[in-house]
DNA sequence: TATTTACATGAACACTTGTTCATGTAAATA
DNA sequence: TATTTACATGAACAAGTGTTCATGTAAATA
């Protein structure tokens, strides 16, 4: 458990560093003397400064799939999966926005074949979406846009929640947001 | 002419290996090699690498303070600035797709007190859209929702281009794109 | 008690980084 | 023709990089 504990602390501020400074600007003296520790100790957490980019990208990279293949087999409409899509990945915003942040900024300093790898989990994820809303749009639910242009737009509705809940508090009520971006999502800005 | 000809071509040739590699990880060798020129031949060009990045980065945040202002101080309804505001990011996507991107992306690369001077600039933009948007639902045109996540969520639904267009070709139309984006933006996923 | 385990240390390594220097050349300008 | 200008070169630098090493300690385990 202490171990546990010892490395967890580690991990965590790691990432808040990270995300503060950004991936390659972070060198492991910084983490060094972030953790008040000598340089060298820190190999006795991990084994590289690149496995610690993939265990944090590909942790939350795993959780998004675990709750999008979840939502995908769920016996309900496009309309309830979009919306519990949405409801995700504010939660997962409220849980872990460091690990976000990274999974949005940060992915492309992954080296190969890791880099590979997680292009295609993204790809892959994002394909999900799109099934999403392509079955909406087949049922007449959803307006027949072009689904390349609707699927990226909306994952760009949910991806500034990241930017901007770096470093700050989360000040708005989560629920709130989630009401107010599934609103815009659904029937847009204008009145009518 | 063939001055600019010349610096303008290294300008080009570095934005795009930036654009591929990311700011940090392109190193000044990077450069040189992608050239066909000596490492020390660059400083002929630049003062130095921070330099480059601040060149590009303000460069293109004048461009749309520029569009901005125009749109901002056109005697046309709200509905039409945001039309505007959204024609102007995709213009700028098909002329300078590689500028764009760094806007996105490697802003956090500048060192202070050129950070805070783009920050500033960055809040300004932001601050502009809020007011079109403020407008537009005090008017009643446009649907009363947090104005701070209406105007993050739109401004993300222009950002997703830049992600898309690095590299690759644009295949689609600009002009479908834009209406497919506005129809998104205005009237959302679902009919009803 | 003996031994493993978890954590700590500081020096050293091999390498990469941005940048500068002194020098050179070929064309444009005066 | 003389001189400035634009561009090119290769070596060198000082600083910073990730990583490893041999060694140490204090507590948990056997």
């Amino acid at each position: 458990m202490s171990k546990m504990t010892k490395k967890e602390r580690f991990l965590a501020t790691s990432l808040k560093l990270i995300n503060e400074k950004g991936f390659k600007a972070t060198t492991i003296r910084d983490l060094a003397s972030s953790l008040n520790c000598e340089v060298a100790n820190i190999y006795n957490y991990i084994d590289s400064k690149q496995s610690l980019l993939e265990t944090y990208l590909f942790g939350i990279s795993n959780e998004f799939h675990f709750a999008m293949d979840t939502i995908i087999d769920s016996k309900i409409s496009s309309e309830e999966k979009l919306k519990l899509i949405i409801r995700t990945h504010i939660d997962l915003m409220v849980k872990k926005p460091y690990e976000l942040a990274l999974l949005v900024n940060e992915w492309r300093n992954l080296k190969e074949p890791k880099l590979s790898t997680f292009i295609a989990e993204k790809n892959t994820y994002e394909n999900k979406v799109k099934t999403v809303i392509k079955e909406g749009m087949e049922q007449g639910v959803f307006r027949s846009l072009d689904l390349e242009i609707a699927t990226f737009t909306f994952l760009s509705t949910l991806r500034w929640l990241h930017d901007k809940n770096t470093g700050y508090p989360i000040k708005m009520d989560p629920l709130e947001i989630e009401k107010q971006i599934t609103q815009f999502v659904f029937s847009g800005l204008c009145i009518d």
